[in-house]
DNA sequence: CAGTAATAATGAATACTACTCATTTTTACA
DNA sequence: TGTAAAAATGAGTAGTATTCATTATTACTG
């Protein structure tokens, strides 16, 4: 490890702004992803790929733990047991490590969405584990969020971008239940679908924040985000409970059924003179 | 302007972490807020709260047009004509800076939407306004979001802070037309005020989100968001888009006709003596 | 197994930032 | 006018992301 040697000091070109140029796009890492033989004698490959993972890995729970601004590059450098220089081997800057830590995060929420929703057959029962899914996950790895806003609202053209796609396709799960939903009739479907998935995540990230800052029963606090959510979007089954004060038309008719008897008792006492409008029920 | 002095090097002590004093609370800022006697000679204290009012505005222009990130304190301070350090003296740090334009922000935005709801009479052309001036105000000021996740997710206590007193007092708008919709009988009061409220927020600016990645026909695009998002908080005037398979208005009537029939024979049975109950509409 | 060209990794140097504080300028007031 | 307090200043400090000349490691050849 002696490796402290004199190094001559270039008096680095004064140049202005160096107009910082994005650096070559996949600057070193050797051809990894070539050959899927699964052979195991190459150390070498998986090491690099290992290392990758490390400084994703380091930057993860660091990210989560800190947040965006306050983690420093020296810091997740440290912990992935790597040089400050090597992360920039593997990635163009800070946030386009930022980029891939949120793009693992949102493969395993796609993952777990997709599999959850597999396993229920309602929509109603599928929007609920849906919703509790991604509340719980972003009650926990809330800082994960700060990322979002810093990588997401740049010149760097958002659409295209790597956490573009991966959002696209963890949202596409909740739109194929919605659209399943509309199609089996349980979703009165008037709002367009970017509409009804704006209503819902936005819902839900708001939800978060008001359930951290109350800082207790944050049990009771999701049931009830999730299932009044839920119920807005979903109509009920059993029609009651939405119109939970509106009369059905059967109970009209019975009642409407109760007086008619009932003048026909006092018909009767009066005597059997005329049989007015018997069945005018059906009117419409 | 000849400045430049000789200034002798303290060597400052390395003290290796400062811990970050909070430094003194209001720094210097004369005793401004003293008198309310409006005296015109004044000159001096006028003249600070203008150039209170100068940084701030400088702030806001740049954290508007660029961010909170890719704005820099030196940047403030040319814009304000201001030197650098006493940017310090007004505020303690960047951060709040920012909060002080925001609050600015949610001054503006309260009081107009304030304004805008006493205009209006029933609960849905209120929310309709307060959706539509949230999502065009949020549109046009999108930068400023920024500061909101910059400024709350911190250590510095949210709670009891400026801003979240003024977001308090924004939001508190929004829930007096739900409060108030909820007793006239418009909102279905099932879910909890907070949900109600972030829905609301929530979806609108995640619809922001949406519309401006579609970079076109903003407006369609705001109509349908604030449309969408009413028609779920708000029950429908005629029950039947709510409650599709209620009880319709000539439901109602044909069954009334029923009653009608039905009593019109008990007063035949009884002889043309009494007339019956004839202005009973009214009855709840 | 030595030799060597490519590849990977390193960390000191650079540019730029928020923030401090000794000093200077301005104001208020006698 | 003199002068003490209040305001304002900007060079200096600490700390950040990012670069790049250099060094270490690997893959490959004969």
């Amino acid at each position: 490890m002696t490796r402290a040697v004199a190094r001559k000091k270039p008096a680095r070109k004064p140049a202005r702004k160096p107009a910082r140029k994005p650096s070559r796009k996949s600057p070193v890492k050797p051809r990894a992803k070539g050959a899927a033989t699964a052979s195991p004698p190459q150390t070498q490959r998986e090491r690099v790929a290992s290392k990758e993972d490390a400084i994703v890995g380091a930057a993860y729970e660091l990210f989560a733990a800190q947040g965006f601004a306050k983690t420093t590059m020296s810091e997740i450098a440290r912990r992935a047991r790597v040089a400050e220089g090597t992360l920039y081997l593997y990635f163009n800057n800070k946030e386009a490590l930022a980029r891939a830590v949120l793009g693992a995060f949102y493969r395993r929420l796609t993952e777990a969405a997709q599999k959850g929703v597999e396993k229920r057959k309602t929509t109603r029962a599928r929007l609920e584990f849906l919703a509790r899914h991604h509340l719980e996950n972003i009650i926990k790895e809330r800082r994960l969020l700060e990322l979002i806003s810093t990588t997401d609202r740049n010149p760097e053209t958002y659409e295209g971008s790597d956490i573009y796609r991966m959002n696209r396709a963890y949202v596409a799960v909740f739109d194929r239940v919605v659209r399943d939903g509309v199609w089996r009739g349980d979703i009165v479907g008037d709002a367009p679908l970017w509409i009804s998935r704006d209503i819902f995540f936005g819902a839900l990230e708001y939800a978060m924040r008001t359930i951290l800052m109350k800082r207790r029963a944050n049990g009771k606090d999701i049931d009830a985000a999730v299932g009044a959510l839920v119920s807005l979007l979903v109509a009920e089954t059993g029609e009651k409970a939405r119109c939970s004060e509106g009369v059905s038309g059967e109970d009209l008719n019975a009642i409407a059924g109760r007086f008619e008897a009932a003048a026909a008792r006092l018909e009767r006492i009066a005597g059997p003179k005329r049989k007015t409008a018997k069945g005018k029920g059906e009117t419409r």
